[in-house]
RNA sequence: GCGGCCAUGGCGAAGUGGUUAACGCACCGGAUUGUGGCUCCGGCAUUCGUGGGUUCGAUUCCCACUGGUCGCCCCA
């Protein structure tokens, strides 16, 4: 039998994965100017910490987790995001009793159990920030702004941001009400999935993508239209820092995010278009952190799924800048050359230079074409008649042409050639 | 969990009830002495996902399984 990858699994090739880091790089350097700490939480938690904290009545916790007993009976689960667990560690170190607020964010692969189809496997990747201590609307429209940029950065076009309000436990049960009362006369019109939400969420009702339930739910009331006295004004606030940082967004009453903690804000990025499918989202949870057993503090923070910027990368056929091949090749010819060349190799890998020689004991010929497929800059080439005159020619593969130059002069020379 | 499509060398891809199973890319070697990219020449699948069936004979037909892919649900 031959083994093969899990289901839903990729291997991460070089070719492919310098664009990876490309975009990692793009990450970190952006939590960095917006001061955003890294934090890395285990790969996998304690069951009942996504139970409590994703939410008992959404689809990763019903039907999506990768949960496992270890040998001793616990029950862990393979995190299928990145909030519960960075709230559990925020508040088990109490990082809670520090100045507020804290700013996080995390990189890493994310796992759950579905069929994989396109920009959707089983273990995928996410970057995700979260903002702890302040209920301040200025920092929902912050971080939609840095999640935005990330995009823009990398030279995405088309993303827009949706944005929405799903009130707080305060405002909530009156729209609750008035749904239910809304769509009494409308229960056979829904579809079976939304006939049970009408008691456990009946607002999830207007986020189905099902016509008929669409249909009965044009009138249905919103939520931004019951929001309390502390809503109501977060809200707007919210879009009004927005237009000040020009990120454009497009309010959606229809949007409810499919995690249970989400209070106030909630957006989502999404890629305009024929593809037009979601590259993230995130919103405010003040409730999440006290569930997980901290102090009554609030939370904001948003996720990314990598692959699907990729893919979306993909589609508007971007080219990232990555950088490949090395700074210099060394030839050898004859076995005095060769052991010598190795220190020469070592010395310029020292001087903080990129520098490949050939392992396979191939001919000039067969050494200058290994050069020419590894892009190399320069080839240096170094045979007995050189070696002995303390000398060593240098090709630029680039412009073809060739010199001969003393032998302690190659790192520099090198150095210099990069420059230009 | 449900549905569509697909499965030939490292990759891409043609093909037929009985042929030495095309071709392209990649790779390796060569085109006289120590110089890459271009060109030319040569090499590279006893075998067509696995198992069964039909047949004188199957890579080609049928079934099952496995895997991939796309979609539904939901989301990243």
């Amino acid at each position: 039998m031959k083994l093969n990858i899990p289901r839903g699994t990729f291997d991460l090739l070089p070719g492919q994965v310098e664009k990876w880091q490309y975009v990692e790089n793009k990450i970190r350097d952006l939590c960095r100017s917006y001061h955003f700490s890294e934090i890395r939480t285990p790969i996998f938690e304690r069951t009942e910490l996504f139970q409590r904290g994703v939410g008992e009545t959404t689809d990763i916790v019903e039907k999506e987790m990768y949960s496992f007993e270890d040998r001793s009976g616990r029950s862990l689960t393979l995190r299928p995001e990145g909030t519960a667990s960075v709230v559990r560690s925020f508040v088990e170190k109490k990082m809670y009793v520090e100045p507020q607020p804290t700013k996080l964010y995390y990189m890493g692969p994310m796992f759950r159990y579905e069929r994989p189809q396109s920009g959707r496997y089983r273990q995928f990747h996410q970057f995700g920030v979260e903002v702890f201590g302040t209920e301040e609307p200025d920092v929902d429209a912050e971080i939609i702004d840095l999640g935005y940029r990330l995009y823009t950065s990398l030279g995405l076009s088309g993303v827009k941001v949706e944005l929405n309000s799903v009130g707080c436990p305060d405002c909530r049960p009156n729209h609750r009400e008035a749904m239910v009362e809304y769509l009494a006369t409308k229960k056979d019109q829904l579809c079976q999935d939304c006939q049970s939400r009408l008691n456990r969420n009946p607002m999830r009702i207007l986020d189905c993508k099902k016509e008929s339930c669409r249909q009965a739910t044009e009138k249905a009331p919103r939520m931004i239209h019951y929001l309390c006295s502390k809503c109501a004004p977060h809200f707007e606030a919210v879009k009004e820092y927005l237009d000040e940082l020009a990120v454009p967004y497009e309010v959606n009453t229809r949007m409810v995010r499919g995690l249970d903690y989400y209070t106030q804000t909630a957006f989502e990025f999404v890629l305009e278009g024929k593809g037009g499918g979601s590259l993230g989202g995130g919103g405010r949870y003040n409730g999440l952190v006290q569930e997980v057993g901290g102090p009554d503090m609030a939370g904001i923070g948003f996720a990314v799924g990598l692959e699907r910027i990729f893919l979306a990368l993909e589609e508007q056929e971007i080219t990232l800048p990555v950088q490949t091949g090395v700074d210099c090749f060394l030839v050898t010819l004859g076995s005095e050359a060769k052991k010598y060349g190795v220190t020469l190799l070592k010395k310029l890998r020292e001087s903080g230079l990129s520098a490949e020689r050939d392992y396979l004991d191939r001919k000039l010929k067969g050494q200058m074409k290994a050069a020419d497929r590894i892009q190399a800059a320069y080839v240096a080439i170094l045979g007995d008649q050189e070696l002995q005159e303390k000398k060593i020619g240098v090709k630029s593969l680039i412009t073809g042409e060739q010199e001969t130059i003393q032998l302690d002069h190659l790192v520099e020379y090198i150095r210099n050639g990069r420059k230009s």
